[in-house]
DNA sequence: ATTAGACCCTGATCGC
DNA sequence: TGCGATCAGGGTCTAA
């Protein structure tokens, strides 16, 4: 399901549900609720519970991850494929609903993964920079550290498709598989260049592209392909904005070729014959 | 050290 | 209507 946009969508609307950030309510974490022992690893309840009573502060984003941290250890989330995060009202559960948490200002929120292919685990204080799930983590897309001599250098060791290359987290993150296509037909690259061809000003062309894209689809509230909901319930709207993903055999909206579609590494991958260039 | 492929899991959809 | 095959926005692990 999610990639940066979404993730960083799920966060805002997060945020805005229990009323954290700008202003300054003080709101500790009461309680939580285990329905499951294990989603895509063991969920450790002993570690998580000892944040109860602790206050929350703002909820925020590194990669595709949400954290909700505290100043004694943080909940590291991840949304894989179908998870995602609603406010709970006592209504009966749903199917695959996993982990509830509950707070001192009334609200409740509760954690839906169907395949669960997410992640509930615990972060320690000050640790972020070597847990487990982060260490391996690149650069920020949206950062400045994301730049054109920096795709370049990376980009010039490694060998493959491109698009492969991009989606890989631990050269920059939260590009996924809609993104991917979609930031390659902005920069009029084909995915199936080898990375380590792209010049230093095609890199320029995809760093911008990239950021234009994601910075689009966040501002839309996301991508709702299948199942995305922001966290209020919403869908997300740039689905429709789309130009080449789930578009195979349509027209191309900038030169009417037709959208070729193809598996590159176990991914649907889309892009227009005429308008990408190898 | 990199990279392609299998795998994790459930649900929706499609073709027969 | 039913049933199997296929596919889905994620990442990890293994083998080459």
């Amino acid at each position: 399901m999610p990639e940066l946009p979404e993730v960083e969508t799920m966060c805002r609307g997060l945020n805005k549900i229990l009323n954290l950030g700008k202003n300054k309510e003080r709101i500790i974490i009461e309680g939580m609720e285990f329905k499951r022992g294990n989603i895509r690893s063991k969920i450790p309840q002993k570690q998580l519970r000892s944040i109860i009573g602790q206050k929350l502060l703002p909820i925020r984003r590194r990669a595709k991850y949400l954290i909700f941290p505290t100043e004694m250890g943080s909940l590291l989330n991840h949304l894989g494929m179908t998870g995602y995060w609603r406010e709970y009202n006592g209504e009966p559960l749903l199917k695959h609903d996993h982990f509830l948490i509950n707070f001192s200002n009334g609200k409740a929120l509760v954690f839906n993964d169907a395949r669960r292919f997410g992640v509930i685990d615990y972060l320690s204080p000050q640790s972020e920079a070597s847990n487990i799930w982060l260490k391996h983590l690149g650069v920020e897309p949206l950062s400045t550290d994301f730049n054109a001599e920096y795709l370049f250098n990376k980009l010039k060791k490694r060998s493959g498709f491109l698009k492969n290359i991009i989606m890989d987290q631990k050269l920059v993150v939260g590009v996924g598989n809609i993104y991917a296509s979609e930031a390659l037909f902005l920069a009029k690259v084909h995915p199936k260049k080898n990375a380590n061809k792209l010049n230093l000003k095609m890199c320029q062309s995809l760093v911008i592209s990239i950021k234009e894209i994601l910075k689009k689809a966040l501002a839309s509230g996301g991508s709702t392909i299948r199942d995305f909901r922001q966290a209020g319930g919403e869908l997300g709207y740039f689905a429709r904005e789309l130009k080449v993903y789930g578009r195979s055999g349509q027209v191309c909206t900038a030169c009417a070729s037709t959208i070729k579609s193809e598996i590159l590494g176990g991914r649907s991958t889309f892009w227009c014959p005429k308008c990408q260039k190898k």
